[in-house]
DNA sequence: TGATTGTTTCGATCGTGATCGAACAATCAA
DNA sequence: TTGATTGTTCGATCACGATCGAAACAATCA
């Protein structure tokens, strides 16, 4: 009836309880199976199928066949950022679930967002970057300056030595439960992997929960103190 | 699986086109009436009263009442993110709707607003007033001084020598078109009186569009100007 | 004061879409 | 081949929620 895109549909997609479940285990960044899906959503596999397939018509996740599974995950970051963007207001209008489940305030600590890391931690890092002008904010760009990049290999982080096109080597995420920015992109990306891997951090299982250890937790604050 | 907010209920919210049709009309960032909003979703004001009850109450639009009707507006820069966001989306997946609204320039140009003038002429002579002193704001009150009842009885504009306990003299009036104030009340509906009367400007039947005549435009703009 | 316009509440209807049972197709392991 | 696992298609069912008519309520107008 009226111009401009239709979000209804996206949004309708999204407001299915089933698909939304589906999407929020994607949010782990880990790609899962259509049954594994299911149960997520505490549906059957029919209608995990008939779900799955409207969300790949549309675009919001992608699938990859490897002999008789299939693998769904998030179709790219934006769609991550408006699941983020989303639940920043469910929070704020309340509308949290029935009941506000005990593992909560570990999300809010630390969580996987896609495929980098988010929640407090991940903005910590992100603000101890830019005070420290290893990143830089260019209006909606995100760059990485040359000290930055050094800090980063010293570090051990990997990085590729090209930039690539189709994505971008640093990106601001918005988080839903600080609503601040986290570092997200090629560079987030490597972050989390790169935490995981020295063992500072470990994923909980079938969660988009991180927990540091104990050494784990004081390496980071050390690394990524905020004041100078 | 169950942990985090509750992003169907937002999404569900967003989902549904009559729904989705009025956040969009609010996207303009123009606060609009629920019946407004019926006829740009579409829908009876029954039904946009449902939905519009439903929207408040997850704190998507915010709602302020000005007389017998309701001025509905987003509530805040995060919900327009969202809307933003999730258009780009929609954008990408090729679900986009295509089609022009035609008419709207000359009601955003000046208009009736109930009995008094609004639109761009409205707003114009409202900041007008506002700037030279003769009208000044006070909370949500709105009053006229001394100069300005001269200005208005100079040009000839007629206003009741006493105050009316149950209309106040002057009222402020949020705009459709601008999202800006102008001038409501028996002085706003004298003014509007005086640019008829005068030939300044005539009403369009069976619209609410208002057209100044060449010169009724020129003395507008000399009598309000803006720059002092 | 009654008349008019804007908004809401209530009740009933009705269509859309989620859901699952059952059958089918594809893959893997013997 | 056979049987087991995984995923999809089809059809039927069913519940939820959007919708509107009627009527009440609220605020102005005349």
């Amino acid at each position: 009836m009226k111009e401009g895109p239709n979000i209804a549909g996206i949004a309708a997609l999204i407001g299915d309880p089933a698909r939304a479940n589906m999407l929020q285990a994607l949010m782990t960044g880990v790609a899962l199976t259509a049954g594994e899906l299911a149960q997520e959503a505490g549906v059957t596999p029919q209608t995990s199928s008939f779900h799955l397939g409207r969300l790949a018509e549309a675009g919001l996740v992608s699938l990859r066949k490897q002999g008789r599974h299939k693998y769904y995950s998030l179709a790219n970051s934006d769609v991550a950022a408006l699941l983020e963007a989303m639940s920043g207001i469910a929070m704020r209008s309340g509308m949290t679930r029935v009941r506000t489940g005990p593992k909560e305030p570990e999300l809010r600590r630390s969580r996987v967002c896609y495929n980098h890391l988010a929640g407090e931690y991940g903005v910590q890092a992100y603000d101890s970057l830019l005070a420290r002008g290893f990143l830089v904010e260019d209006g909606e760009q995100l760059h990485l300056t040359g000290d930055g990049r050094g800090f980063l290999y010293e570090l051990g982080v990997v990085l590729p030595d090209k930039e690539n096109k189709r994505r971008p080597l640093c990106k601001s995420c918005l988080d839903w439960s600080a609503r601040r920015s986290h570092l997200a992109g090629i560079a987030g990306t490597a972050l989390l992997s790169f935490f995981l891997d020295q063992g500072w951090a470990k994923r909980v299982d079938g969660s988009r929960i991180i927990t540091f250890s104990r050494e784990g937790d004081s390496r980071f604050h050390a690394t990524f103190s905020l004041q100078d």
